[in-house]
DNA sequence: CCACAACGTGGCATATTGTCGCATCCCCTG
DNA sequence: CAGGGGATGCGACAATATGCCACGTTGTGG
């Protein structure tokens, strides 16, 4: 039986992913913080974790570390709310099986943990064409919106925008 | 001595690369397609490689895993004009120690190849904060336009904006 | 030499943004 | 319960930015 770790400091989210685990059938548990999260690796013994990298405290980058240390078994995915390819690469040598981006469905994390190479053939045939600014701006702006729990306020100051611009934004590409 | 193998389909790129390579003392080798870079690397046994991930047949990707084969302790770095968080991911779980995306100056490259894993402590103790939108979008237009050879035209079709606007945008970010 | 593609520039109509103000709602605290 | 603080939605208006067209220039290749 898999037994799934999710680790993020913030309560809602981590509840969030914590009820869709377990409507699909997982066993899971859960912690906050690093220091939790090394405590339940050692008891509960879990095979799988999620965990965010932003926490308070020590990185979830030093938690994959140290997580293996004592669990090498453990397939870990990375979840972080800007995606880095700087703190992307290290995750993965670090030892983690995948990271993806917030906001990430469960879907998407299910497929990180099952998905070994696959991806290699799409890359191969897929011709790479760069994405458009609006749509850059679009993820970017989706992106930071999460992190700031859909706080607009909070968001226009981090994007360095005026909160009447992302308003407008937002209705904008979210007709219905 | 350190033998470095350039990997681009793109000549102008992959010759100023070789430039800076060879006036920094390094002994190089270069190729512009997967077939290409494997012969050399059976015949001229590099020690380090620098690989463009998009190139016309097989990709960088597929490079990486199986020049490693034949190669196993070559060290990679992996080149891309937008980094994607997947691909870079894939990169590093095919066995390349780093991924940069363009434009990389040398020094970057060669702090990769050196770069072990001291990252892990600056991302423990920086605040990781969103970039603001206009950041955002100037360096998605600088990969896209360096992705086009500097072609203004070409690059603004594909960011699906119009010539004079990015024409007026570059004039803006770049005064002098 | 000509065709072609890309560049820089100006002008102008239209769209987007910044800024302010105001009403509302929610939460917390005295 | 009243009041303060913070968020939200929205209207209005001026300041900017953008799309679009046109023209002249330059460099390149047939």
């Amino acid at each position: 039986m898999e037994k799934i770790l999710l680790v993020d400091d913030e309560d809602f989210f981590r509840e969030r992913l914590n009820r869709a685990f377990i409507r699909r059938g997982y066993t899971t548990c859960t912690a906050s913080c690093y220091d939790e999260a090394m405590a339940i690796t050692r008891k509960e013994q879990p095979t799988m974790a999620v965990v965010d990298l932003k926490m308070p405290g020590k990185s979830g980058l030093l938690l994959v570390k140290d997580a293996l240390v004592i669990a090498p078994e453990l397939r870990i995915v990375v979840l972080t709310g800007y995606g880095s390819i700087a703190t992307a690469t290290e995750a993965i040598k670090l030892g983690a099986i995948s990271y993806l981006a917030k906001p990430a469905d469960i879907d998407e994390i299910l497929k990180a943990f099952s998905n070994d190479s696959n991806l290699e053939l799409e890359s191969l045939t897929e011709d790479i064409l760069p994405p458009s600014l609006a749509r850059v701006e679009w993820e970017h702006i989706q992106r930071v919106l999460a992190d700031c729990d859909d706080n607009i306020s909070c968001a226009a100051k981090r994007l360095g925008i005026h909160r009447r611009t992302l308003q407008r934004k937002l209705y904008k590409y979210a007709p219905k």
